[in-house]
DNA sequence: TATTGTTATACTCTATAACTATA
DNA sequence: TATAGTTATAGAGTATAACAATA
């Protein structure tokens, strides 16, 4: 599915091709999604901060992720995840456990309450997504579902510049 | 998995009309989205904080607006929005003037640093878009941001729920 | 008096550096 | 010694409440 005929020596990653204006509304439509994408977290009742939002993410994605693990996940350093799972772990959403196999890690896991959170979470994004969807003509609707999942496939591409594996915290 | 296939020409109003598959689905791909959005911020060789950042965003778009506008743009209250400016001021990003015709009010502008920096931001993203972009067909590239074109708008429209105008301090 | 913004205080979030425990 | 995590300290970000200036 991935189109990719260009030789790899060509500059930019092919990005040149893009139109500027075409580029332009696409980050103006991003931008109105991404904003109704973070409304979503900010309405939950619980009303908990967008790193504990995150975190919560990252570690229902990731099962027993351990602490150095999530400070990646959330371009941070292990002390300030560790401080961040202080005030979790005390308000309830998470939970800390020693690591069988080496007892320096720590395994995390959500609660009971924390699950239910991130259930919540994802419900309400979804509601507000399919809002919008639902103003949209059928046929739209399908070509904007079927074109956004092939985006959404290529964004999490490793060699997509800009995709992950940067340490921008040096920069 | 029922696929709901609804008769064209039926009036699209309820997000029940969509299937959770498709928002699962498009919730999915915007995630994707969100974090290559992000990401272009975190790479500014500045390394301002998200929130700096919005207010860069929200002072370009908005320029001249007062304390109490940014304020209410950022979702938080003017103790903290004063506060912020105290330290974007201090760091060169953003000047503070009295306003001409109420003395009260604070207009806000960006510095030269900030407008520089707001439109290096606006470049990355783009560029982060239009490097996934090139990496799609022609075909879908176009019928993608035609779709999304549709869906931005939508998503900036004040009668779609979840979308303004919701005091979620409150929450 | 009502509105606009700032200051006092306290808490969360984050990084740097020093530390403990385990490997 | 190297690795995983925590603690000490300090600064940024935020809210509540009290305050000052202007209308």
């Amino acid at each position: 599915m991935t189109h990719r005929d260009r030789p790899p020596g060509e500059r930019a990653g092919g990005a040149a091709e893009v139109p500027g204006h075409v580029a332009e509304a696409a980050e103006r439509a991003l931008g109105a999604a991404v904003s109704l994408w973070n409304r979503a977290g900010q309405q939950l009742p619980a009303s908990l901060s967008p790193i504990q939002l995150q975190t919560i993410e990252i570690i229902a994605r990731n099962d027993g992720i351990n602490l150095g693990g999530l400070a990646a996940e959330l371009d941070a350093i292990p002390s300030s995840a560790s401080r961040l799972c202080d005030r979790m772990e005390a308000a309830g959403l998470i939970v800390r456990e020693s690591a069988p196999a080496d007892r320096r890690e720590v395994v995390l896991r959500l609660s009971d309450e924390g699950l239910r959170l991130f259930t919540e979470l994802s419900r309400r994004r979804q509601e507000a997504v399919a809002r919008v969807l639902a103003e949209m003509t059928p046929g739209s609707r399908r070509r904007l579902i079927d074109a956004l999942a092939e985006f959404g496939r290529l964004c999490e591409e490793p060699d997509v510049p800009g995709s992950r594996s940067l340490d921008s915290r040096s920069a």
